[in-house]
DNA sequence: CAAGTAAACTGGTCGGACCAGTTAGTTGCT
DNA sequence: AGCAACTAACTGGTCCGACCAGTTTACTTG
């Protein structure tokens, strides 16, 4: 009684088969980042395809971050190093094609960021911690200056604990969400942040967590990062939203 | 003194424009999912460019995973809704080109899956609280039958913790980076699982973690997935990503 | 009126062509 | 001989026109 399992009978598109030989080169390491791939006129004959097929294909290839194409570069299409933007893409369209909800988001940032908490707070460097704690003064000196500048140290500040975190992953897959979630706040209401009195609890929290990291405890970071982002965004999730946070942040009771 | 900031003069591609005025129609609802795009030839006249060109940006379109083309089709390309495919292929892609660590990657399903449980915890309703415990029986009774039906019984328990967490967020990145680790390890090391002792182990591990997530204790759910899934991949982690886990996990110790 | 067929589409692929930009090799000048 | 300017070759971006195989629609025919 063996189980055959049939899988669908997907016609095979030539491009797409272009696609797979060229991914599988790159995945698997024939090809390096920083090296090139051979022309299209070169690859026309090579894969035995016309030039609008191949180039079909470096386009895909180059939707997934994969190549990048110059023209009049003498040496092909680069293959490049990862690149955290069209992962980011995809989180910002599924955020909003995919009817995700902003509870999903502010979910997923809070474990995502608390995480990286306890990790920055085991792992982090004198010179990570120093760039933590140079952010969290820029933000309070340009609290007064208005909300740019302080929206700029305050993204330097959350970057320096991701990069303490030591694992990208977090880092890009925090990020991305971080902006999908501004992005929704910004469309869905007025920022009513941005006054001085908003600016000032976020140094405060900044300073909370920027303290835990520091002592390397990581529990406390963890719960730090936690209900700070807990609470920050409380006021705009609904019922089971709260419910699903209280899960997460047990500490916030 | 005012702060202009210039953006990069990036050269506008024809394709591109044609991706991004299709791709604001889709995310901002102008066309939503299950509808169709005017066939090529009509969207070359629209947009006032060969058709080479709109198939190009239609390329892009697809491997973003917003639309799909189907030959003979009357009525044109169609749009899809949300799909997790793409972005598991970033997270594949990121994993295996990005020297992406499988310290990383662990450290990452540890808090995708272990707040999953939490969520899953206090949200789970009756329906899906059956399907893991059926999950869990079938793994029981499988051990003897051989790995294969045995792993879909596991990934099907998985997949209803997932699903009771109601955050597809966490499902997609979730699935996709157990993927991930699946595939890194399967080519790193022989598979020394699969013997009928692992399985009991991963059967008792995941109707512990079944118990705590039906009794809607959040945080017994979170610690014992935490310190599962960790017990279970510590040995393959280097001296850091012990030190990580266990700043992850500080129940441990 | 029903069944079968033919025409009018669809997307997939191909070949050839032109342009603007970059680059490398060559030429010409000092 | 060394260096600068130029030219020719090649790159990717875009376009045109054409053909094929498949599906859908509408019409013709029994």
């Amino acid at each position: 009684m063996s189980k055959v399992s049939f899988s669908r009978a997907v016609p095979v598109l030539t491009y797409e088969r272009v696609v797979e030989q060229i991914e599988r080169a790159i995945v698997s390491g024939e090809i390096t980042p920083g090296q090139h791939l051979p022309s299209e006129r070169e690859l026309m004959v090579q894969f035995s395809v016309s030039r609008p097929t191949v180039r079909e294909a470096l386009r895909v290839l180059q939707s997934l971050g994969l190549i990048a194409s110059k023209p009049g570069s003498r040496s092909g299409p680069e293959v490049l190093s990862m690149s955290s933007e069209p992962l980011g893409r995809s989180f910002a369209i599924m955020a909003r094609i995919a009817s995700l909800s902003l509870t999903e988001l502010v979910q997923f940032r809070i474990v995502l960021e608390s995480s990286a908490c306890q990790l920055a707070a085991v792992l982090r460097n004198e010179e990570q911690l120093k760039k933590m704690q140079n952010a969290v003064q820029r933000m309070e000196a340009e609290v007064a200056n208005g909300s740019d500048s302080f929206n700029r140290a305050d993204l330097d500040f959350h970057a320096s604990i991701w990069e303490a975190s030591h694992n990208d992953l977090l880092r890009v897959c925090g990020q991305a969400v971080s902006g999908s979630i501004l992005n929704l706040m910004n469309e869905r209401m007025e920022r009513s942040a941005d006054t001085a009195g908003a600016m000032r609890d976020s140094v405060e929290r900044d300073r909370a967590i920027y303290s835990a990291i520091a002592s390397g405890d990581s529990v406390a970071a963890g719960d730090t990062a936690r209900s700070a982002i807990s609470r920050y965004f409380a006021e705009y999730l609904d019922e089971e939203g709260i419910r699903g946070l209280k899960a997460l942040a047990p500490e916030l009771t």
